[in-house]
DNA sequence: TCTGGGGTCCTAGGACCC
DNA sequence: TCTGGGGTCCTAGGACCC
């Protein structure tokens, strides 16, 4: 038996940095920062001196003073994105997107047809970057999980096969940082216990895992240190939310401010969901106080929607029940997103011109074309245009 | 190190139903 | 006077991922 289900896991390196560097020769072989006051993608010249995405923008610049930051640009790595995908399709029709630079490929059964999974893994990478001009890192393994560990190791632009027979000797000696799934309060959870291998996790007992980090991470962390990971592959699986939200500055922010920012909030979401035919009834707002805790207060309706003012209606709802809490201790992002997202395959198209929120998509736009695309978030968000009328919170 | 924007999955209590 | 068991939905919070 040789063939089980063999899967790849490709994970494209420092995305949007590549990106950057494919597109202007200036950059390659340079320390590249993709994002302005936060670090949203580093190249690896970046990340060797300690440049690491999501880190502030001020330090990534004391870090490494000679990085050029470029803005990002979205629909470069979108296009880019899709060719990609486009490759991972075929090579196998099993392509299960994880995000907008990775995906599983369940390539088990091509082994007659094609040839070996890692023959496979070799193609694939030289064929985004032939093709698409990007460096790709590939692991090859008989579990997603496993796979997934195997890409991570092997970055940046590597191929690593973990071979049916040597899947304990790869893992154990692995520190568990590097299990998919636990993060920095598991890892201290687990340091405190002295255990700092995926080894060590395996000789643990699953009843003290579960009493250490609950029943489900604790089940969960004990399968995949005894290497038992039956997820299949999962072709066409579909988001269940979509949300946008806003870090905002320094306030204070007047409840007519925070409502208008809401608004545009808001109409972004709707207007994608609208756009992906997509619906849904659970309207959740998500607040960042100025401690840095969070809290979501969220509301269902009883029929699906993609309409701006009905989800608009439920978000001001929110908004205004949590305006004392706000006061009491400052706000420093604001979110909206719509879960519950209906699983109906075709979803009737909402012609644009019956939409009761087409009067603010006019709105929106009517702005966009006199202040430029960056100005419009601020100018719509805080409704500081003079011409713009913006929706006012009740009572 | 003063921390963006987009998501996923899990837990747990309470309401409600049979 | 004491007091079932199972299931689903809703809300809120939390950990984690890229």
């Amino acid at each position: 038996m040789s063939t089980g289900a063999t899967i790849l896991h490709a994970d494209l390196d420092a995305f949007y940095a590549s990106v950057e560097q494919r597109d202007d020769p200036r950059l390659r072989g340079r320390p590249v920062i993709v994002g302005g006051g936060v670090v949203l993608a580093a190249s690896y010249e970046a990340k060797a001196r300690g440049v690491r995405s999501a880190m502030g923008g001020r330090q990534a610049r004391r870090l490494c003073p000679d990085a050029v930051v470029v803005p990002p640009r979205m629909s470069a790595y979108t296009s880019a994105s899709r060719a990609v995908f486009e490759i991972f399709r075929e090579t196998t029709p099993l392509v299960e997107g994880l995000s907008i630079d990775e995906a599983f490929l369940d390539v088990g059964g091509l082994r007659r047809l094609v040839g070996p999974p890692t023959d496979i893994a070799v193609r694939l990478r030289r064929e985004v970057r032939e093709r698409v001009g990007l460096p790709i890192t590939v692991g090859v393994a008989r579990t997603k999980f496993l796979a997934k560990v195997a890409s991570g190791v092997a970055k940046p632009d590597g191929l690593l096969v973990v071979s049916p027979a040597g899947e304990l000797a790869f893992l154990h000696p692995l520190p568990v940082e590097r299990l998919w799934g636990v993060g920095p309060v598991t890892a201290a959870k687990l340091r405190e216990r002295r255990i700092r291998t995926v080894g060590q996790v395996a000789r643990l007992g699953e009843a003290t895992l579960v009493s250490l980090l609950g029943a489900g991470a604790g089940r969960h962390l004990h399968a995949l240190a005894h290497n038992r990971d039956p997820r299949p592959v999962q072709v066409g699986r579909r988001r269940g939310s979509m949300g946008a939200q806003h870090a905002l500055g320094r306030g204070p922010y007047s409840p007519a401010d925070l409502d208008a920012i809401l608004a545009g909030l808001v109409d972004r979401v709707t207007r994608r969901m609208r756009a992906a035919r997509r619906a849904g009834r659970t309207i959740t707002l998500r607040l960042r106080f100025a401690d840095y805790t969070r809290a979501t207060r969220s509301h269902t309706v009883a029929k699906a929607t993609a309409e701006t003012i009905p989800v608009l209606g439920a978000a001001r709802a929110l908004l205004r029940a949590a305006l004392p809490e706000i006061d009491r201790r400052g706000v420093t992002l604001i979110g909206v997103s719509v879960g519950n997202l209906d699983d109906s395959p075709v979803q009737p198209p909402l012609p644009f011109d019956r939409d009761p929120g087409a009067d603010l998509d006019a709105a929106v736009d009517a702005v966009r074309d006199r202040f430029g695309s960056t100005a419009v978030t601020r100018a719509v968000l805080l409704g500081r245009d003079p011409g713009l009328e913006m929706p006012r919170l009740p009572d």
